[in-house]
RNA sequence: GGCGCAUUGGUGUAGUUGGUUAACACGCUGCCCUCUCAAGGCAGAGAUCACGGGUUCGAGUCCCGUAUGCGCUACCA
């Protein structure tokens, strides 16, 4: 049977790193074993689903190269099939009408209302799930009822005795007692659809063959082998992830965490998508050879459902520090593959960074196209993000840049000679005539002889008056980069004096 | 409360059917390189493998218990 995987996010936010990681294994499940894999939209919760939503989650996958077969599926669409498959239950003495009145719940605490109510009924009848009243109504009575106009949810009758069983391919052989199950929900009082039918639904009508999903919905799981075993439907195989949690070992949120748990901010700040997708898959996972930096053939070529751990992640960062704002190992492996991905695959990024600061030039493309290229390849050394090409990178670019307070104070006001000593090293340079990083270096080298000084303390002071920075490439090689005409007058330039 | 899952240095992980000094990556420290900062090279700190029992000649690896964390327990998804 051919492999089927699906990544089913609900459209009511952006998405998350942690189901852009489960998307991710799926995809990369699916390619591996050459089968396919599809998206389905969870938009069956109207109020707080949105198009948006929707739209940014496809750009998601977009950006982290992840293509789906087949089209988008909306589980809204497929309402109708789902009351039907509650419907058929009904009529085969597998659910019940339940005529008990809709409880009003507010939606906050309702995870201590949850557990207040379990206690509750345990104290009361001990704990039997199966205490429903209306789960033997007659067949004649229910319908009569129903007909009536009175409204009911439909359940499911979980059996009395046994358990139900499922070998997870990560967490291994499950086990749940029948007792332990609730007679779930299908259908809503108002005839809409439940979660756990819809996917079940969903999953057989797209012939899903493994379901592969965070952790969280493990248990459950039984409630939904349970629905497959009722409907007759053959039971998929089931992969459940560990998750991915806060520094404090809490749930990655939004509210409490903000952008970094979203795929977004990652692009939006500058992240080469390879890296990130690199980053995520080594979240839960491990390849089996421990080569660590895999392209997206290897990821495909070394994936599989058995090298995944158990143990959640805890994915580090620290929003106070702009250095390390996100996971230390991400910003490392996105720098790595910044300074060796192939410098034709990096260069459109930083035409797009560039341009969005306005500061790309079409000559770059034309003319200056070697220069651009040689220039990115030189700065992408020591970079982190793509940000860093607008940002610490300005000066390459433009004339308009400014000057880092700490490198004046330490590369020029610490020796005031320095105010007469550039601009005439300026006027030094203006004379070489084929000017490069060695005729440079060699005329700098011979001003600082002829006037008595280390060479570092001119070097120092041109990077910071060609760059406003006290760090970056070696000197010789931004001489030749800018240029004599630039060089010299950057040199000569007392605005960082003033 | 009940049920489930997990627990290897700060973080991500590796540790084959139990067998010498617990491995790799990130991060951290120092040195080298050097015009700065990175990168790179070298060296190093950091783990009583959650804790307590047991099985065994021998356990991170098997069993039991405890603790902690997380998840589920909804007419949410």
């Amino acid at each position: 049977m051919p492999v089927r995987v699906r990544f089913a996010p609900s459209p009511t936010g952006y998405l998350h790193i942690g189901a852009a990681r489960t998307a991710l294994f799926n995809w990369l499940y699916a390619r591996h074993v050459g089968g396919k894999f599809l998206l389905r939209i969870e938009d069956t919760d109207l109020q707080r689903s949105t198009e948006e939503s929707t739209r940014s989650i496809i750009e998601g996958l977009e950006w982290i190269g992840l293509d789906y077969d087949e089209d988008i599926v909306f589980q809204s669409a497929n309402a109708l099939k789902h009351r039907d498959a509650a419907y058929r239950l009904l009529a085969e003495d597998k659910a019940y009408r339940d005529f008990t009145p809709k409880e009003q719940r507010d939606d906050k605490d309702v995870k201590q209302g949850v557990a207040e109510r379990a206690r509750a009924v345990q104290i009361a009848e001990g704990v039997d799930q199966r205490s429903n009243p209306f789960r033997d109504l007659s067949r004649e009575e229910s319908d009569r009822r129903a007909a009536a106009g009175e409204p009911f949810a439909v359940r499911l009758k979980v059996p009395i005795e046994g358990s139900t069983k499922f070998e997870d391919v990560v967490y291994g052989l499950q086990e749940r007692s029948y007792s332990e199950i609730e007679d779930l929900v299908l259908l809503r009082s108002e005839g809409n659809p439940l979660y756990n039918l819809s996917v079940v639904i969903d999953d057989i009508e797209m012939g899903i063959t493994h379901v592969i999903r965070g952790q969280d919905h493990l248990t459950n799981t039984h409630k939904q082998v349970l629905l497959y075993e009722s409907l007759g439907a053959h039971v998929p195989t089931f992969a459940h992830l560990p998750l991915i949690l806060a520094p404090n070992k809490g749930k990655l949120s939004k509210r409490k965490h903000g952008e970094v748990v979203s795929l977004t901010t990652y692009r939006d700040r500058g992240f080469v998508p390879a890296a990130f997708r690199n980053f995520l898959a080594l979240l839960g996972w491990s390849p089996p050879g421990g080569k660590e930096i895999l392209s997206k053939d290897e990821l495909i070529r070394e994936f599989s459902l058995e090298g995944i751990g158990r143990a959640n992640a805890i994915f580090n960062f620290n929003e106070h520090d702009p250095r390390r704002w996100t996971d230390d190992k991400a910003l490392w492996m996105n720098a790595e593959y910044i300074r060796t991905m192939p410098l034709d695959e990096l260069l459109p990024m930083v035409k797009d960074e560039l341009r969005a600061n306005k500061l790309w030039r079409e000559e770059y493309e034309d003319e200056d196209r070697e220069w651009f290229a040689k220039t990115v390849d030189l700065i992408r050394q020591r970079y982190f993000t793509l940000k860093d090409f607008s940002g610490q990178g300005r000066a390459y670019f433009s004339d308009d840049f400014d000057f880092e307070e700490s490198a004046v104070k330490k590369n020029l006001l610490k020796d005031p000679s320095l105010r007469q000593l550039l601009p005439e090293l300026g006027n030094r340079l203006s004379s070489v005539d084929v000017f490069n990083a060695e005729t440079a270096e060699a005329a700098l080298r011979a001003f600082a002889d002829d006037v008595g000084v280390k060479a570092g303390l001119l070097i120092n002071g041109s990077r910071t008056m060609l760059t406003g920075q006290a760090v970056g490439p070696s000197m010789f090689e931004i001489f030749e980069l800018l240029g004599r005409d630039c060089s010299v007058e950057r040199l000569k330039s007392g605005v960082p004096w003033n």
